[in-house]
RNA sequence: GCGGGUGUGGCGGAAUGGUAGACGCCGGGGACUUAAAAUCCCCUGAUCCUAUAGAUCGUGCGAGUUCGAGUCUCGCCACCCGCACCA
């Protein structure tokens, strides 16, 4: 027996290369076997690979392999989704291009993945800055067009002052850009929108299909989309105008005590327009903050326009105030006021000295009882209410709608929350709008066989703004239906469109179109998608909607791309770092010497802080650069980290000597599949059950990406082989480990392989199937008997499989440590549960 | 405020209502070695103890259901995430 080392810098790229030349993992559409579509979110070339993506693509590349040794076709592709700001800003800050900047990185990124040694069908790569994709984006926009689903119109917009550019009220994180971090601004721009709005409806049914998706962001979509029905009627109003109101509670009506509109309602306006008191108060509406915590504080107040509005129903002048906790840009911009159920009514009307009538109680004896100080928006019964008295709130919402409807001035109305997508970006790295305008033709759409419209390569970054807006040439043309002077769209599509369709140019990528619909049938849709929580809205929303639109236009026949979804947290690490007067200044992981429960600087060996172990960041200096792990420890050993100990949705902490731990299992590993092959005779039977037994668990947990419990399953395998004594049941149990760590550990795996070298190991380990399990190998023949007294545990003993009860019955009566315990009281009951325990109860 | 999640040794975490702490990391002891690295073996929840054994306690807190609860039910607490004057 040789004792040699396993080397990752020999071994990892020999594997590699090998696996490339041979295509291993290039996907066949025409393939006879089950075909498995698994991706990861792909990536965006920042620069450099870090651990979060190296976790990312280690869950979904064991998933891949697992299912090629199933005997599944597999497709597990990638690429870049390669247009976006940073490239900007590097063109800015550096001087370079943005594309060339973003080629750059691409490169770097790959040949970092690729010493990563994933399984990855490289034969389908792109990225979304290629012409070849852009441009087939632009087909299927100019689709959409033509279907109706995109529009142009002016819009008041959320300009990012530092970036210069629109963002989408997604990108909005309480009033600031989600990039820039800038106040945003409001500003009216001729804008592009795509009509997510059209599948609201669907969008939303469709979540309760999703079964493989968590239901955390099932709920998050479900709340974006926020579906709200209610009655929408209209006032009115002492000065001869209508004012429509939207609510969700027309049962209530007979409470309303005032009417409010938005600062910036057209009411509210008319009024501002005659009265400086009304201008002074809707500015400063206007001033007031938008984040959580102003909110949260911020008072209720209001500005009596002296306008009354009629009640519907009891014809009462109800005042119209303009009130600050009323927004524009949902339902009608205008509410009616029931304090007595609705809690900022209440705090409004308290205010303001405004009745507040209960119109809702528990029974309708309690219709007099006073409110405790604040609202009561619950269930009940109607009460003080005319014909609505001792109706259901459900009964009497219908009630009130169906009487509006009929008499004509309401009607029942459902409200989204979800806003149309606005998708047009005054920016240059990104994929050009393919429209023109003319003078005399208004907006025409580019033909299709003029596609792509490419971006220019020659533009200056040095002035902030749209740099393809100021191109001397780039934009003019000549109109296509008058022939006269016109001018390019300047505005590129929001990135989150690139990343709305990529999973189906990975399926197929004809030259002539953007996909061919039956490969992508043969693929789509995506078995298993793996990637952040932090795309839980906005990029899986957008996808959705995609896939819906392109049904809608009769471009594919399904409407949901991602059948399972998964999450993965994130890699974390401690911080380091030493307190200099007033701030932290932090130090990278390899600045320091890390001791049992504290750390020092190696520059100058004094101690430093352990702060809190929190998502890796630059600016924390918490980073581990996945590289010099590999140039350290080997492609396999960091993959197996990845793996093992934290569940894969939760984060994991990185940690030196959880690193070398793995690196030294690898050598374990090798050590073991050293003293297999040659002849061996005997039998170890439970050995031999052992090892069914964790390929049958192995395989489940990767199914369910349960990575941590299938590597502990492995160790223990692992110490059990080590232990037992030469005998081709050891020797089938050590060809097992190696199948079954082929997923996780492929070069290794490889390695290993191809040193037994015997007819069973012939060819690439990659290329080998997952292992029979012998169904009667699972089953023990001798169990473990736990005895109980009074629930508490006092002795075990083993006894055969299914033993009958009465017989583990008297065995555990039998035992001297339960007679001990039992101390000559009657037994009044034994509960026997067969194999597993018996409890003699007292 | 609304919605969701999490809470188990020094740490990451296992556990179809049935022997809590699998597996890994850290730590301790030992073997091998001139020595070190590597490797191997043993110990490692807490407390008590008359100590090869045994007892008690123990899964955020408090109740409950059950022969039996980390797991189920009810009520709290803490932390994390998402949404939010959405009428």
């Amino acid at each position: 027996m040789t004792d040699t080392r396993f080397d990752p810098s020999q071994s990892d790229g020999r594997w590699q290369a090998a696996w490339d030349k041979a295509g291993t993992f290039n996907a066949d559409s025409n393939s006879p076997r089950p075909k498995s579509y698994v991706l990861e979110m792909f990536p965006y070339p920042s620069g450099r690979i870090h651990m979060g993506h190296v976790r990312n693509y280690t869950m979904g590349d064991v998933l891949a392999r697992y299912k090629r040794m199933r005997g599944f076709e597999v497709l597990h592709p990638m690429g870049w989704d390669a247009f976006g700001m940073p490239a900007e800003n590097a063109a800015m800050e550096k001087g370079v291009h943005p594309g060339g900047w973003t080629r750059q990185n691409i490169e770097t990124m790959k040949a970092q993945l690729k010493r990563i040694g994933f399984a990855l069908d490289w034969s389908r790569e792109f990225a979304t800055c290629d012409p070849e994709y852009y441009g087939h984006e632009q087909a299927l926009f100019l689709d959409l067009y033509e279907a109706g689903l995109v529009y142009r119109r002016s819009s008041e917009v959320n300009w990012d002052p530092v970036d210069m550019t629109v963002l989408a009220n997604e990108q909005v994180i309480d009033g600031k850009g989600w990039r820039s971090g800038a106040e945003v601004e409001k500003r009216k721009l001729d804008q592009w929108f795509l009509k997510i709005t059209h599948f609201a409806e669907d969008l939303l049914q469709g979540l309760d299909g999703l079964d493989g998706w968590p239901e955390k962001v099932r709920l998050m979509q479900e709340n974006w989309i926020g579906k709200s029905q209610g009655i929408e009627f209209s006032f009115d109003l002492s000065n001869g105008e209508k004012l429509p109101v939207y609510s969700t509670r027309p049962d209530t009506i007979f409470g309303a005590s005032f009417v409010a509109v938005a600062a910036d309602h057209p009411v509210a306006q008319a009024v501002v327009a005659a009265s400086d008191a009304a201008r002074e108060f809707v500015d400063m509406c206007k001033r007031g903050g938008t984040t959580a915590a102003e909110l949260e504080t911020a008072e209720k107040q209001g500005f009596e326009t002296g306008i009354t509005a009629r009640h519907p129903f009891t014809g009462a002048p109800l005042p119209v105030f303009i009130a600050n906790f009323v927004l524009m840009d949902y339902g009608t911009g205008a509410v009616m006021g029931v304090p007595g159920h609705d809690q900022r009514d209440f705090e409004f009307a308290t205010k303001y000295d405004l009745p507040i009538e209960r119109v809702v109680a528990s029974d309708p004896n309690a219709a007099d009882k006073p409110f405790a100080g604040e609202a009561e928006s619950g269930d009940g019964v109607i009460v003080n209410s005319d014909f609505l008295d001792g109706k259901s709130v459900d009964d009497a919402k219908a009630d009130v709608i169906s009487r509006a409807e009929q008499a004509g001035w309401g009607q029942g109305t459902t409200v989204w929350r979800l806003r149309d997508w606005g998708i047009s970006r005054q920016r240059y790295w990104g994929t050009p709008i393919p429209f023109i305008h003319c003078d005399v033709c208004g907006v025409v759409p580019v033909p299709k066989d003029q596609l792509p419209v490419t971006l220019p390569e020659d533009v200056d970054f040095q002035t902030p703004g749209n740099p393809l807006l100021r191109h001397p040439t780039w934009k003019h043309v000549d109109c296509q239906q008058c022939g006269g002077k016109a001018a390019r769209e300047t505005d590129t599509l929001d990135t989150f469109t690139n990343s709305s369709w990529y999973f189906l140019r990975f399926a197929s990528q004809p030259d002539d179109k953007p996909f061919d619909a039956e490969e992508v049938a043969k693929w789509l849709p995506v078995e298993q998608y793996i990637g952040g929580i932090e795309h839980a809205i906005l990029h899986l929303l957008y996808a959705r909607f995609w896939t819906r639109a392109l049904q809608h236009i009769g471009l594919l026949n399904f409407a949901e791309p991602f059948a399972s979804l998964f999450t993965q947290g994130m890699v974390t690490h401690e911080t380091y770092y030493r307190q200099d007067g007033g701030r932290a200044i932090f130090f990278t992981p390899d600045e320091i010497e890390r001791g049992g429960d504290s750390a020092t600087l190696k520059a100058d060996g004094d101690p430093v802080d352990i702060g809190r172990v929190i998502k890796m960041s630059k600016s924390k200096k918490n980073v581990v650069d996945p590289d010099n792990i590999i140039d350290s420890y080997g492609a396999d050993a960091a993959r197996w980290f990845m793996l093992s100990d934290s569940p894969p949705e939760r984060d994991l902490p990185w940690s030196e000597a959880g690193i070398e731990g793995c690196a030294r299992f690898v050598q374990r590993l090798w050590r073991l599949f050293e003293t297999a092959g040659g002849p061996v005779e005997g039998e170890d039977k439970a050995l031999e059950r052992k090892a069914h037994q964790t390929i049958a668990a192995v395989a489940d947990d990767i199914e369910a990406l349960s990575f941590n419990k299938a590597v502990a399953r492995l160790y223990e395998l692992t110490g059990a082989a080590e232990k037992a004594a030469p005998s081709a049941s050891r020797d089938f149990a050590i060809r097992t480990i190696l199948l079954l760590v082929a997923p996780m550990m492929p070069h290794l795996a490889e390695e290993a392989w191809a040193k037994i070298g015997d007819a069973e190991t012939d060819g690439l380990i990659a290329d080998a199937p997952w292992p029979e399990v012998d169904p009667a190998m699972l089953v023990e023949d001798e169990v473990t008997i736990a005895i109980q007294h009074k629930g508490k545990l006092r002795d075990t003993i083993t006894a055969a499989k299914g033993m009958a009860k009465d017989d583990l019955e008297a065995l555990a009566l039998a035992s001297e440590k339960v007679q001990r315990s039992i101390d000559g009281a009657a037994v009044r009951k034994v509960i026997v549960v067969p194999d597993r325990l018996v409890n003699i109860v007292t």
